[in-house]
DNA sequence: GCCTTTTGTGTTATTATATAACATGTCGAT
DNA sequence: ATCGACATGTTATATAATAACACAAAAGGC
């Protein structure tokens, strides 16, 4: 069930246009290959379905879609399509929302924010790679070794304020 | 169950002092009192079920305690307590260890990251203002309305660090 | 090519986490 | 004493994630 807020007209920049779709699942290809993985049918399929998704998806939503196209009906079927994509920087897990969403930038590795619309559920990813700089000088001066960081940021996206109510 | 490598003597800072752990019980009183919140006998005894323990607790963890103390069974008892805890500013949830833990400035309103070390599950309250304040000038830059948010680090703690292997 | 090893896909079953809905009890204010 | 608001407890259920296993496809050595 997708928010009922984001059906008309309104898509996330970086989803909308079906080149950019391209372009991303091209680079995927690309990056997979380069990293020794193979983005196979169910895994490039799983990205798509991420691509074309308003806001996040969870697990189970996506498993509804991968069984619905012939794919594996059992939990673990999405569940490891979604690992792989995540383990692989093709993906990101938004752990507030038990979901997944598809990265914007797979051409390069990144350190993530995300801005997560309270009323329209649209997941923004933020780069954080200054933001994770100064976590880490605040981890390592608490003599924290930090390896990597979820950064969520709950609120309102610009269409949700300017709109009326 | 408690990781066996956090047994041995170390403990938390913030939580390793029993007069700390009453200082926090007596301004949790307080703070709950100028809310006007009732910190009832479960809560009160959750808060301190969650300032004993080492790393951050699990709700069924929780409930197994307050089980075996006589109060409720039942999940809801559980979450309920500790949802007041969070809503009150006495407790914060760690949403990547789909667990709560004692907040250790429950004196003031403040935004917190965590330090959640992999090898002893420890999980450090770190002030994060600073941090969101950055956060909150990148959100506005893309026109986001910042609410609340969420900073979770994941690595090695000092002690962990420090230890021969 | 053929065999072996590794990786991937699918299944069933189970575990873990969280909430809905409702009944009863407590407490303070009228 | 009665009322309303809040708190606590229950049963039942929803939602999210993993374990363990069987088989299939691909990669690699010969
Ligand atoms: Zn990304
Ligand atoms: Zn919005
Ligand atoms: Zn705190
Ligand atoms: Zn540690």
């Amino acid at each position: 069930m997708t928010s009922p807020t984001h059906q008309d007209g309104f898509c996330c920049a970086a989803h909308s246009g079906s080149d950019s779709m391209a372009a991303i699942l091209e680079t995927a290809e690309t990056r997979a290959r380069v990293q020794g993985a193979r983005l196979t049918p169910v895994r490039r399929r799983t990205l798509e379905i991420l691509l074309q998704a308003h806001g996040a998806l969870g697990a189970y939503e996506v498993l509804e879609k991968l069984a619905a196209e012939g794919y594996g009906t059992q939990p673990p079927v999405a569940y490891r399509a979604l690992n792989f994509l995540v383990e692989h920087g093709l993906a990101h897990r938004i752990r507030r929302l038990n979901a997944f969403t598809a990265c914007a930038q797979p051409d390069h590795d990144h350190r993530a924010a995300f801005l997560i619309c309270e009323t329209c559920n649209s997941v923004t990813e933020a780069d954080a790679d200054l933001l994770c700089r100064a976590l880490d000088q605040a981890a390592q001066a608490a003599g924290f070794q930090l390896d990597r960081a979820t950064i969520e940021a709950v609120g309102q996206c610009r269409a949700c304020q300017d709109a009326p109510e």
